[in-house]
DNA sequence: CGGATTTGACCGAA
DNA sequence: TTCGGTCAAATCCG
């Protein structure tokens, strides 16, 4: 632990130094009127610095309050809502009641920071333990992209009026901002049995209906470097395998993610076109994934899309700066009612189109 | 065939 | 009037 934390010290370091290098960078090109188009890569990549340091800071602030990340790093701020007395009544059918169902959210809010490293996490927003089902989708002014908007699966069969909002940040497409509100009252079973550890098959649709509830439910991901476990707090440390992470592609364009610092060699793995359903999030690009051993590759569903050569290693490992360098190794990760699942099934179909 | 997603339309808040 | 949130019909998918 104390050497996760000393490491992620020194990247924190890291990370707030390139900001402040590309600052410079970008001060002299602004002096210079140089191109927009390059001034505009040095912000991207100014803002993804940034946004890592402060997922660190997050991080470090909430150590206690500590969050689940299958390959993602995941900062949260709590805002304050008020309640929504009147959700219930939102989804009512009766048409009449329409002005009371459309009004403005009111529940307590919860947002975080949601970080994918691998290509396949620009196609689909992370997932977690529970079942969302998208209900809509729109484009927000002086947003890139579009908004999607989730409820729980057991909304009508339980009255569950859990809601989220997820949104790919501008500045960052490997960054998810995901605003969650309400609680989920639905009752999940048989989540923290431990699958097979055979990932071969994907389910991940029935595994996220039987998460329980995460207000009973708190559950702690330890990265250890070496592998993922799950601590819950009635079966202690159980190895966690993650099935592997199966949802429909959604191409970022090329464009898009280049103006996004996105690394080279993810680049030019990952997005030419060909997704791989079953690629895994990764906790952190370099930190963790490399750190596993082949059966825990397996285990993490990515053995078959894993980089085939040394050198596509190589590549990952030594991109620049962006995708992330969070060494999140050693921290605690507890899941709330918000908190992305440990099987982090990114099933949701897809995002952005 | 049932459940999930997509997407245009509708509506209220600002 | 604009924008964001939701509805619901159409469509997709297993």
């Amino acid at each position: 632990m104390e050497k996760a934390c000393n490491w992620e010290h020194q990247t924190l370091i890291n990370e707030l130094t390139q900001g402040r290098q590309l600052a410079i960078q970008l001060k002299n090109q602004l002096d210079k009127t140089k191109s927009p188009e390059s001034s505009e890569f040095l912000v991207g990549k100014l803002l993804s610095s940034y946004d890592k340091a402060l997922s660190h800071l997050n991080l470090s602030a909430s150590m206690g309050e500590t969050f689940p990340v299958i390959g993602m790093l995941e900062s949260r701020h709590f805002t304050a809502g008020s309640p929504r007395s009147e959700d219930s009544n939102r989804y009512s059918k009766d048409q009449s009641h329409r002005s009371v169902l459309k009004k403005r959210k009111i529940l307590p809010e919860r947002r975080k920071q949601v970080r994918v490293c691998s290509e396949t996490g620009l196609g689909c927003p992370p997932d977690d333990s529970y079942g969302w089902r998208k209900y809509g989708q729109k484009e927000i002014l002086g947003a890139k992209y579009p908004r999607a908007y989730y409820r729980c699966t057991h909304r009508h069969a339980q009255g569950c009026l859990a809601i989220k909002q997820v949104q790919r940040s501008d500045a960052d497409p490997f960054i998810f901002d995901i605003t969650c509100m309400g609680r989920h009252t639905c009752i999940h079973v048989s989540h923290l049995i431990p699958k097979p550890t055979s990932l071969e098959k994907e389910e991940p649709k029935q595994n996220k209906d039987h998460y329980p509830p995460q207000q009973e439910q708190e559950l702690q991901i330890q990265s250890s470097g070496i592998g993922l476990k799950v601590e819950t707090d009635d079966l202690g440390i159980r190895e966690e395998t993650f099935p592997s992470f199966s949802f429909p592609n959604t191409p970022v364009e090329p464009e898009k993610v280049k103006s996004h610092s996105v690394p080279e060699s993810m680049k030019e793995n990952n997005f030419k076109g060909s997704y791989s359903p079953s690629f895994v999030y990764p906790i952190t690009c370099e930190s963790n994934i490399f750190s596993l051993s082949p059966r825990q590759m397996n285990n993490f569903g990515m053995s078959h899309n894993m980089p085939s050569s040394e050198s596509d290693l190589a590549g990952i490992i030594s991109a620049p700066t962006s995708v992330t360098n969070s060494p999140i190794g050693d921290l605690d990760f507890s899941l709330d009612e918000v908190n992305i699942d440990p099987n982090f099934p990114f099933d949701i179909p897809e995002y952005f189109s």
